[in-house]
DNA sequence: ATGTTC
């Protein structure tokens, strides 16, 4: 990765806050961009949150406080976040097999009319269009059927042992993206708060942050529609974006922003999700926690730890709880398998233990649909 | 991450 500005030695290291103990899996090339990044000139704070892992630009699950704009602090996936929704449909009702069968009409996005009416809500219309709204995308997104497994605090929700929720994580597709690319290479320095850079980049940022929580929303509409039952939004929380924050440019790369002092903190196919409250409390934590479990290990690497029979493909897509998992595209099947992912129990301790989150609900997942189609 | 693509 390396320091953008070369040349150009900074006056002081931001002050780098860790939200993990020895017991955390944390790889240490994470740990490495993460000091790295504290040096880059108009750093003041850096928050490492238990999922840390390593990424392009810098560390994933940590949050940057500047006085100016890095775009590739956010990243291409401008607006990716995680919404939680309950269903109103009963357990026994759910099928499974006939659930993953039906989820395929996610393939397809929106329709188009409810497409254009929701980006006319969201005050889109003509900014910015509806080409893919209402598709998942590849990567780490998905969108699960979960089951509610434990209430722990009946406070502060109503969800209730049972209960099915649906779980969305996706982001602008490629909106997100094309601004990115589309910069001119001053980014690389970061741009001026007050800069005409800076002014058109957020803009643009702004916009694609609507059109993910569009997204999310379009894509448990037409879920919640294809299993019958309708979806109520529980929490919206995004993780890639920047947010002005004490005079200052807050930049989240998969750092939770809580909604309602709410945040879903993803597990994987073979782990539990949660439902976090957040107290933010700590001002080191500069309002964020960790969204997910964290990568243990990276999508390469996956290549040489899953054999690729057609047994061990197969096995991936039933998990633990006797789960589905529908991908049709081999590489990210076992990419994304539930061993690629650190243990969320470890990091909601972390979290716990420094007092950024509690644990609300805890959820397993029953149906997590990534893809029909893809690589043969 | 991606209207990515050997």
């Amino acid at each position: 990765m390396g320091n953008p500005i070369s040349g150009e030695r900074s006056a002081a290291c931001a002050r780098i806050s860790k939200f993990y103990n020895r017991a955390a899996w944390i790889d240490g090339r994470a740990e490495e961009q993460l000091e790295q990044v504290a040096g880059w000139p108009g750093m003041t704070a850096v928050a490492g949150f238990p999922d840390l892992h390593p990424g392009r630009f810098g560390p994933v699950g940590a949050a940057f406080l500047a006085d100016r704009i890095w775009p590739q602090l956010v990243g291409p996936d401008i607006g990716c976040g995680m919404a939680l929704f309950r269903l109103d449909l009963p357990r026994r009702r759910l099928k499974l097999d006939k659930a993953a069968r039906r989820l395929a009409v996610l393939e397809d996005g929106a329709d188009l009319h409810q497409a254009l009416a929701a980006l006319d809500a969201a005050g889109l219309t003509g900014l910015i269009g509806p080409e893919a709204l209402g598709t998942i995308g590849g990567g780490n997104h998905f969108c699960e059927v979960q089951v509610v497994d434990e209430v722990m605090d009946h406070t502060r929700t109503d969800l209730q042992k049972d209960d099915l929720c649906l779980l969305v994580h996706s982001g602008s597709r490629g909106r997100g993206a094309g601004i990115f690319q589309g910069l001119d290479d001053s980014w690389k320095q970061g741009f001026a708060a007050e800069s005409d850079a800076a002014a058109r980049y957020l803009a643009l940022h702004d916009a694609a942050i609507r059109w993910a929580r569009v997204n999310r929303a379009l894509i448990a509409s037409s879920a919640s529609e294809a299993l019958g039952c309708e979806a109520r939004l529980i929490c919206d929380t995004v993780h890639n974006h920047v947010v002005p924050h004490s005079d200052s440019w807050l930049h989240r790369k998969g750092a939770a922003c809580p909604e309602g002092g709410l945040v879903p903190l993803a597990g994987s196919r073979e782990a539990p999700s949660y439902l976090l409250e957040v107290p933010d409390t700590v001002p080191e934590a500069l309002g964020s926690v960790s969204h997910g479990a964290g990568r243990k290990y990276d999508r390469s690497s996956m290549h040489g730890r899953i054999r690729k029979t057609r047994s061990d493909l197969a096995a991936l897509t039933r998990t633990r709880f006797g789960g589905r998992v529908i991908c049709g595209d081999r590489d990210l099947l076992l990419e994304e398998a539930g061993q690629a992912y650190k243990d969320p129990d470890q990091v909601l301790q972390n979290l716990a233990g420094f007092g950024l989150a509690n644990a609300v609900a805890r959820l397993l997942p029953l149906v997590t649909f990534k893809t029909t189609g893809g690589a043969a």
